[in-house]
DNA sequence: GGCTAAGCGAGACGGTACGTCGTGTCTTAGA
DNA sequence: TCTAAGACACGACGTACCGTCTCGCTTAGCC
């Protein structure tokens, strides 16, 4: 029995009692006004604990901000013979659910902080832009668009976090018409 | 009745070290580690004379990375005939010129920044995707494309955005052939 | 002009403001319970103002104790003629005066300080043994007592000692046999 | 019906152990200073236990300190008829002993616990002032000095509280001075 | 040329947050 | 039921920083 450790074992639901509060308070607070009073305090959860699980209070928003962030969908679009309607559907979807939330916040400092913070950047990729980065692969070469794949994908990344940080509505709604632009683009 | 008042004048010096000052730490320390002390204490300026110039230390270091970062060319490209060679040029040279720079780090911030703090996004905007806009819309509307210049300019800011946060120099590298992609996808 | 310093001075009232709700918390709360969290609030002052002052939460305490601590009378009692009972009574309003005010939690926090750090032992010295042995000094060589005069302070100040650091009231009236045993066995 | 209680008996090494590492820590790091964390792992032994035995720190140290320091002998001093030959050579050698030794530290400890804690004071007059006053009642009763016996008893324990306190080393030479002096000031 | 007023560097002010440490309780596995 | 180990809630400590205030001094425009 290698792993048995002694002494009382950390406490799981006060680890995640902290990420929904941290999450909560970022959402009313914004991510730069968050203090770990707070989260401690609203977590219903000393100090002390918030520190044995993360080594401050960056890596705890890091860490909170891309838990409770989700993933986007990394399946394929059903495919429906357009590939041109299934990806609008898809993309469009994706960043109507990241910035329609209440959540965008949420996305919002996670970019900022892969902005700031290489370490997050690669946290970031696994959730965000490698699912999304894998599925645009799929569809592009069951559609001998394969050669296309990671530009398309880099246009779509890009659009949503355009989207996203200029909070330019238009822009989002515009997402449709990007995906036809490279379907389009990236034919013959 | 000019609106000259009566005592000393403030001094451009300052205001100029304290801009320089900011812009070394923000490279030197990162965006977040900065302090107004340092500021201060680098420019050899008081701390009251900071807050004479700017309301707050947000408001001082937007304007520092605004400063300091150069916007992007508004100027059309040079006109050879071929749209995509053009933007081409132009879209890498400016992506180039940004990711390669020292103060790759600066546009990140202001990135941050604007992913934070929507005033932030409308500084940026006035500085990088406005101009950007422009230049895209006359170029497509010289080549009877202008429906498409808004769908154009996001991408291109979007992939210029991915290009950055991620630090992925294969995005970058990749962002010609997303000129060409949307220049084909744009066409008739 | 060798004084002035450059910069806002600092602000006498805030430490006299920090040493009376010192000593007030020290009096309610407790000397082992009173927390500088407390004294900054009572006082109405930032914390960083008390560190400007003093190294750290002992160095107030102690700083505190013995300014609000009144040192005993180095003036010589009023000569009647009849050394036993000049001296009983200045000794014993000494210790009255220590022992019934409600300050004796301050004259004992600084016994206890004393006790613990040498450098509060010579702050005591200085506030209490040393006027009371130049006291007895004075009144035992004007009655050519004055080879005794050490040993009579030492007995002094060991029975205040003792009455006050065990609260024995009877040991309290006792002071005044103490000073009349000492003036007969230091006579001829 | 016995009063052995089910499941393992507590262990009395473990107790012995933990007032052993309070004693030297209290002597290598200062009364204030000590931490029960240090002293449980100092003694080897785990936190709780020392909670099963003693209430909280204070009252661990009380009794540490208290433990391991000798009391006074309560011992009559061997009468030689001289009463103030057989009284200085006893509290002369007593608060040789207190005052030479390396627990000194230990006694003003004591000595600043008894004044900020009733309690302490309590336990204090048990192991110190009771012996001592109950030595000086015998002797002092054996001499016709019966009356005197209690101020005696004040200034010997003052005087030895004021050496202890001051570190004044001629003040506790001087303590066969005062026993002198009392011996003479209660007579007839 | 002196007066007035605002700016200047410097640094203390009240506050707030951070990250560490200590206390006393609770919870493991094991003796 | 005790043991060592160690996590838990709580709260104090001392530091760093923010934005404001207050010194003595400097530097302009206006009388």
């Amino acid at each position: 029995m290698p792993e048995s450790r002694a002494g009382r074992p950390r406490s799981e639901p006060a680890r995640l009692a902290v990420l929904a509060a941290a999450r909560d308070l970022v959402l009313s607070e914004g991510y730069e006004r968050v203090s770990l009073v707070q989260i401690a305090a609203t977590a219903g959860v000393g100090r002390q604990t918030i520190y044995r699980w993360w080594r401050s209070k960056e890596a705890l928003l890091a860490d909170a901000v891309l838990t409770e962030t989700l993933p986007l969908d990394a399946e394929l679009p059903p495919h429906t013979g357009d590939l041109a309607a299934d990806l609008r559907g898809w993309v469009q979807s994706s960043i109507d659910r990241i910035a329609d939330s209440d959540a965008a916040a949420l996305y919002r400092a996670l970019l900022a902080a892969s902005a700031l913070d290489p370490a997050a950047t690669a946290r970031m990729n696994d959730a965000f832009a490698a699912p999304l980065r894998a599925a645009v692969h799929a569809s592009f070469h069951a559609t001998g668009r394969g050669r296309h794949a990671d530009v398309a994908a880099d246009v779509f990344i890009g659009a949503m976090l355009n989207a996203l940080v200029t909070r330019d509505d238009a822009a989002r709604r515009r997402i449709a018409d990007v995906v036809d632009v490279v379907v389009r683009g990236t034919a013959g």
